[in-house]
RNA sequence: GGGACCGUAGCUCAGUUGGAUAGAGCAACGGACUUUUAAUCCGUAGGUCUUGGGUUCGAGCCCCAACGGUCCCA
């Protein structure tokens, strides 16, 4: 784009016409890129201020406001009828972005939007002065500062009546459609930023996903957990059945891995003594985009020494009980939309087990091994060399999982698919294992952890035998085995979907809507 | 991986059975307006119809392929 300060006034252009103002600005003495600003107040809690609001009358007396709420209220109306006199507010200054401009000859309206909510501006030529020729040159959001008094309009409409503007920063890309924003689903994420100050709720959905991490920290603190920080890099991609990224780290010339979990660095930690730990972090797997699946997520996972299952069943409860709480995003009823219905959290959740659940739903006993595979023959899975309660898994996720509205903890799990999972002390064939679903969803997956490094050694082995050739780039972790060798402390350990928790709590159908930057393709 | 659907102005969308110069709203530009609320009113400007082939007298529309996206299934 050409810089010419000759350029003739009035291009039609929006680009141009928005750098055009830019020269406009610098001709006014002003930088269009703004100056640090002090003392400016939230929205939010200037909104809280309209209490401060009054009318004061020409003989020196001062009427509290009306209750603009009533229906049809005529603000004019009440005024002549209580006298000549007019409205007195707090003197302010607020920041942000302008949302919708509304002229009206000589007065122009803004919608001034920051964090915290939206508030309007009034601004009349002559109660501004010499910023007037400031406030010609303003385009849909551009970043502004206001001082005034805040007040009420005719119409009831709390504003700031402006009696300056700075000019903070100039938009040179226009805004998208004002009635509709930015509605391209790709767009939205590919300029998140444009999603998040256009669109309504963006912005507050990703502050309540913040809400709701950061409480899920407090619970974890509250109990005494410790948060540590693992390896993102592995030589081996264990502690989860995923294909990993590959990368590759040259002055050791050595092929590594994104981690696909964070587990096994945390099993090292409780041999080494800590007692209660966590990390709460990204982890990466090598697979399908769908509603549900990020390449990158985010997962907890807390491992509690001297624990087992039922302990990690009631934090997993708190966590999503307070983070509920936390995220400001229901009444005190526990009930939260989704969709066109709702979920109730009110605790404590619904337990089943596994093969109750399976009875109901596969049309089979669980137990029938030959009705079992019957069954998987007739939703096409794979029977052939797998061992028998993989494919029983396999059916069990094709007919169970969706219909598991929950929130429902899914308990003792066929041991041989729970290779990390202490078995029952009473049935062998059955893993101290549970997982929390919601919605069909599986958000948290908990075990009592093995801590035999011998029959971890052999069930490893098993678990990558029964895998077909694209799962077997998992390997043997054999630092792992040595470090139980050690003694890991018997302990309860749970694995949390963060994403998929922001999800259901901030009725988000898709993951993307709760990744501030899902993976897309380079644009292109 | 399979299937369905979508791609038209900066943005949100129309576009009839294949027919003349591809339309509207918002945004932009010029003008009117000191209490607007998606402000309104008058006027102006803005297009490689995703891309490449093909059918046809004629393609935004039909066919094939590619690219990108959305959804469903596995």
């Amino acid at each position: 784009m050409s810089e010419n300060p000759d350029s003739p006034a009035g291009a039609t252009d929006p680009l141009v016409a928005r750098r055009e103002k830019l020269h406009a600005l610098a001709e006014l003495g002003l930088d269009p890129w703004g100056q640090r600003i002090d003392g400016h107040s939230a929205i939010g809690e200037l909104r809280a201020r309209a209490g401060e609001v009054r009318y004061k009358l020409e003989t020196g007396a001062e009427l509290p406001l009306p209750d603009f709420s009533i229906p049809d209220f005529n603000f004019r109306q009440w005024k002549a009828d209580n006298g000549k006199g007019e409205v007195v507010g707090p003197t302010v200054r607020a920041a942000g972005r302008i949302r919708l401009l509304r002229t009206a000859g000589k007065l122009v309206f803004i919608d001034l939007v920051d964090q915290s909510g939206r508030l309007q501006l009034m601004v009349g030529k002559q109660q501004v002065g010499d910023t007037w020729a400031v406030v010609e040159q303003l385009d849909l959001g551009d970043l502004i500062a206001v001082d005034g008094t805040l007040g009420f309009t005719n119409t009831g409409e709390l504003s700031i009546f402006a009696t300056k503007i700075h000019f903070l920063t100039k938009s040179l890309e226009p805004p998208p459609e004002k009635h509709h924003g930015l509605a391209d689903p790709e767009l939205r994420q590919r300029m998140r930023y444009v999603d998040m100050a256009y669109n309504d709720g963006v912005t507050q959905r990703f502050l309540a996903r913040s809400r709701i991490v950061r409480s899920v920290r407090e619970t974890l603190a509250q109990r005494g957990f410790v948060e540590v920080e693992g390896p993102t890099l592995h030589s081996i991609a264990g502690g989860a059945a995923a294909r990993p990224f590959e990368t590759h780290h040259n002055a050791l010339d050595i092929d590594l891995f994104m981690r696909i979990a964070l587990e096994l660095h945390l099993k090292r930690l409780l041999v080494g003594g800590i007692e209660r730990v966590y990390e709460l972090g990204r982890v990466y797997r090598n697979e399908g985009i769908s509603q549900k699946h990020n390449p990158e997520f985010t997962m907890l996972e807390a491992y509690q020494a001297y624990g087992d299952y039922r302990s990690m069943m009631d934090l997993t409860e708190a966590i999503i009980v307070d983070a509920i709480k936390a995220a400001g995003v229901c009444d005190a009823s526990m009930v939260l939309p989704w969709g066109e219905t709702s979920i109730n959290f009110t605790p404590p959740f619904a337990r089943k087990t596994y093969d109750e659940l399976f009875a109901t739903h596969a049309g089979c006993e669980p137990t029938d091994a030959a009705a079992v595979a019957a069954v998987a023959k007739k939703l096409h899975i794979e029977t052939a060399g797998r061992h028998p309660d993989v494919v029983k898994n396999d059916v069990f996720e094709a007919t169970v999982e969706d219909s598991l509205v929950g929130p429902i903890f899914v308990t003792d799990y066929p041991a041989s698919i729970c290779p990390l999972t202490k078995r029952s002390r009473t049935n062998p064939a059955i893993a101290e294992r549970f997982e929390l679903f919601i919605q069909g969803m599986e958000v948290a997956n908990a075990y009592t952890e093995l801590n035999d490094p011998d029959l971890q050694e052999e069930l490893f082995k098993t678990q990558l035998e029964g895998l077909n050739d694209e799962d077997s780039m998992a390997k043997m972790d054999h630092d792992f085995i040595r470090a139980l060798r050690h003694g890991m402390p018997p302990a309860g350990g749970l694995g949390l979907g963060i994403d998929r928790l922001v999800m259901l709590l901030t009725n988000s159908q898709s993951i993307r809507d709760v990744i501030l930057f899902p993976l897309l393709r380079p644009e292109k």
